[in-house]
DNA sequence: GCGGACTTTCAGGAATGTCTGAAATCTCGA
DNA sequence: TCGAGATTTCAGACATTCCTGAAAGTCCGC
């Protein structure tokens, strides 16, 4: 195996970057460009030669990309070694990072928010505390009850909604829905 | 002053945490969070106190809400100290969030993708590496248009059209416009 | 149940990132 | 212009995270 193009080098790089500042380390970043752009699923062996890490960082790597489910095994007839791809539709890709970043973020942060909510203000303090964190509850929960439901929109019919962008709003007061009658500010 | 009350540091200790996933440090965090709460806007040695921070942390921590441009500067007659405080309105914080994400990550990656794109594949996998990024480059590029759109609905609209969810695609289909026809997979 | 191909685990060194106190700098009133 | 209060900078101590090679583990055909 040949080593990386120039144009491939450049990505790979851009990623191990982005994926640090993202909380993700540089390394699986890299592991997942190089897995995104490859023509073909490639093995743990393909991935530390291109890269140039070490076997074991990239066994670690992979192991982090499954647990995110951002990788898809193959097995090739005659070969025990297992094969790496990613799915070619990036769509996919970013649904599954947000439902997992959901998961272990998002969920845990409403469930904190939730039990803040729940307590008796001991204080003026804390009176003041709660008011805020409720704002900061209900925006999450109000934006993750969307996303469910948009996760259900089929992707066509989701692209098209994007590119009206504000112009749904123009449809929308043609609904008879009583246009900003009183409705909660906040 | 007081220290804090056990609701506010379960608060501000997940958001340090939080934080620290998400590639912002933990101190700033946790800053950011008792700024979140208070009641009234803090300065740098009231925050170096309560959270039990060398006044240096502190001050760096602020320096770098600053350039996210997540605090506002209040000053106090009679004092000269700098007062700090977030804007209490969650929708405002994570839409400078969102701003100040997309400048500082998402245009340097759909600026490098470009790039990628104009590239002559010098190979069959080049070729294939720049199909798959040209996808990510496109819905990228969809993403920010459609998120330029929404920042300009007002947030009673967008809090109303967000409660429909999924629903905006039925009102879509009265509009005419090729209704589902052939049906996008998955 | 043995041998070999493949993968994972893990202790500890390397690299990176964070936090501090001391000193420098800034700012404003007198 | 001075000086006191307030803030920032910065070198290095400290802490965390990352990466590696060596060793152990897994899996399968025989």
């Amino acid at each position: 195996m040949t080593s990386l193009s120039p144009l491939v080098r450049s990505f790979v790089a851009h990623f191990g970057e982005m994926g640090s500042r993202w909380g993700i380390n540089r390394t699986v970043g890299q592991i997942y460009a190089l897995i995104f752009v490859a023509p073909v699923p490639l093995n743990a062996d393909d991935i530390a030669e291109k890269l140039e890490f070490s076997r074991s960082n990239v066994s670690m790597g992979l192991k982090e990309l499954q647990a995110w489910r951002l990788v898809n095994l193959r097995h090739q007839s005659g070969d025990r070694r297992e094969y790496f791809e990613a799915p070619s539709d990036v769509w996919e890709i970013f649904r599954t990072l947000a439902e997992e970043r959901r998961r272990r973020e998002i969920e845990p942060t409403l469930s904190m928010l939730r039990n803040a909510l729940l307590e008796d203000p001991v204080s003026d303090e804390d009176r003041i505390a709660i008011e805020r964190m409720r704002g900061m509850h209900d925006l999450i929960e109000l934006t993750m009850t969307w996303f469910d439901d948009v996760q259900r929109i089929d992707q066509q019919t989701l692209s098209r909604l994007m590119k009206m962008g504000a112009k749904v709003q123009k449809v929308l007061e043609f609904t008879g829905r009583s246009p900003a009658q009183s409705g909660g500010k906040r």
